[in-house]
DNA sequence: AATTAAATTTCGCCT
DNA sequence: AGGCGAAGTTTAATT
C-alpha cells in the first residue's frame, strides 16, 4: 500500500509554468526529473555542444547534473556534485537550466524548447551500499588466510610504503624469505609485472634478505607470464569471488585488526 | 507550443499497475523512468548489496539500466548496454525489475516496495555531440601549426606504430634531430614520462640520428620534471584550450589531411 | 578476442 | 590541496 509521498508532476506544461517547477524543485532541495526536447553546451575542462533532441535530465540536491539520452549507459552531459550553483531561467521562449562550479570552472547548460516531464522528488534513502569481491577483499581474504597465498605465508603488513607506491601485502614465507605481493582483481598485465619489479627493486635496497615477488590475480595477460619469469617473479592464482566467501565465512571487518596488536 | 507527444505516467500506482507499465515499455522499446522505494542486487564481476532506499531507476531500450540515489554523480548501481534480457515480475506484493546479460554474466535486480512513479517515454534523438579540447585536438594543432612545440617544429608522421604502442607525433626539429612527442590534455604524471621513455627506448634502435622526447602538456605533477632530467626528455607547456581555439580558426578537420601527400 | 590508452573519467586515501 | 592508484570502471581503436 503506497504511502502517497509528496510527488509534484507536471506533464507537458508551459515553459513558464516548467520554470517555475524547476526553480521549486531547486530551492527546496529536492532532486529534479525533466524530460523535453533540448540543447546542452559545456564548458570546462573541455568543452561540448550537444544539438537538439528528447532527453532525460536528472538534478540532485547535492549539485550533480545528468544528461542522458535514449541509449548509453554513461551520460552524454553531466557535473560531478560538490560546489555547484543552479539556475534557472526562460528567455525567448526557451527554458536554461544551468550547473556552474569552480574548482575546476565549468558549467552545463541545457536549453529546453519543450519540456514534457517535470518531477520533483524528495528521496528518503539512508539505505547501506556494500560491495563484495573488490580488490580491498582479496587483500583482506590474503590477510585472514594467508594459506590461500601459499602454505606457510606470514604477513608482516599491508599497504607498505615503498618508493613507487604502496605493495599490497609483504610477508615472509616459510623459508623466511621476504615475499612482496602485487594484487589484481582482473586479469593482469604487464603493467603489474613491472610495477611488482619497481616495489621488489625498492625494497631489495633495504634488506639483504632474499626477496621474492608473487603476482596475484584471477588470470595473466598475454605473454604476461613470460614477463614474470624473465623477471624471476611467481604467480599465483586467486578469485576475487573465491575471497569475498571466504570473507563471509569470517567475521572479519577491518583490514587494521590483523595487525592491530603486532 | 508543446507536440503533446506520447508520455505515459503513473503516480502513486499500485505494484500491480506499475507491473504493467514496466512490462509494457518494456515490450515497446520505450525508455523508461521508475522512482520508488526498493532494494538491489548486483551479481556479477564483483557482487553488491543495497538496502531500502527511495532511488530513481532509469531503463533503456539499448539494454542499459541506472539506479540513482539522492546524491552522487554516478550511479550507485547499473548494467551497460548490449545484450541484456529484462524482466518484471511480482512476487509476494514486490515488483522485481531485473536485467541479465552474458559476457560477463552478470545481473542486476531491483525490487521495489513501493512505486511513486512509473514513466515511459520515446525519445525521439538525432542530435549530433561534438567535443572540442580532446587529446586528440591537441594532436590537430601541433600538426596543424608545429611551431606550437617549438619553432622550427616539422611532422613527419602521427600514431606510429612503435613496440609499446603508438607515438602521438614524430618529427624533427630545426637541427635535424629527431623529435618523438608525448601529448596529455591534462596535469601529466610520471606513467607519462615512462610511456615516452618506452617509446624513444624502441625507436632508438632503429636510427641512428640523435633523438629527443618531449612530452607535451597543460602542467606537470609532482617530480615529473625532475623524473624527466633524469631520463633526458623535455617538457613542452600546451593548453588544450588553446588548441581548440587555433583549430576553430583553422578549418582543418580530419588528423590524415596533414600527410595526405607526402 | 585481446590489448592498450583515454576519459570533461570519478572516487577515495594519504601526504 | 595535490598526488597516486583503483574501478563491477566504460569506451574506442587496433592487432
Amino acid at each position: 500500500m503506497p504511502h502517497l509521498k509528496p510527488l509534484n508532476v507536471l506533464t507537458n506544461p508551459s515553459i513558464e509554468e516548467a520554470e517555475k517547477g524547476v526553480r521549486d524543485a531547486i530551492l527546496h532541495g529536492k532532486t529534479l526529473l525533466l524530460v523535453g526536447l533540448c540543447r546542452v553546451h559545456y564548458v570546462g575542462r573541455a568543452r561540448s555542444k550537444l544539438e537538439s533532441g528528447e532527453r532525460i535530465v536528472i538534478v540532485k540536491a547535492d549539485g550533480s547534473l545528468l544528461v542522458h539520452r535514449s541509449v548509453g549507459y554513461e551520460p552524454v552531459n553531466w557535473m560531478p556534485g560538490g560546489d555547484v550553483v543552479f539556475n534557472a531561467k526562460v528567455k525567448d521562449g526557451i527554458l536554461e537550466v544551468r550547473a556552474l562550479r569552480k574548482k575546476p570552472v565549468e558549467s552545463v547548460t541545457v536549453f529546453f524548447e519543450e519540456i514534457q516531464l517535470v518531477c520533483s522528488l524528495s528521496l528518503t534513502d539512508s539505505g547501506d551500499f556494500s560491495l563484495y569481491a573488490s580488490e580491498e577483499d582479496m587483500q583482506r581474504a590474503i590477510l585472514a588466510r594467508p594459506d590461500l597465498l601459499e602454505e606457510g605465508f606470514r604477513p608482516i603488513s599491508y599497504e607498505k610504503k615503498v618508493e613507487p607506491g604502496f605493495v599490497d601485502v609483504y610477508g615472509e614465507d616459510k623459508d623466511g624469505n621476504l615475499v612482496v605481493v602485487e594484487i589484481k582483481r582482473k586479469t593482469a598485465s604487464k603493467e603489474a609485472v613491472f610495477q611488482l619489479a619497481r616495489y621488489i627493486d625498492a625494497l631489495k635496497s633495504k634488506s639483504n634478505r632474499k626477496m621474492r615477488g608473487l603476482l596475484v590475480a584471477p588470470s595473466l595477460g598475454k605473454d604476461v607470464q613470460r614477463t614474470l619469469e624473465t623477471l624471476g617473479l611467481g604467480y599465483r592464482y586467486l578469485d576475487p569471488k573465491k575471497c569475498s566467501e571466504t570473507l563471509s565465512r569470517r567475521k572479519t571487518v577491518k583490514l587494521a585488526e590483523f595487525f592491530e596488536e603486532k
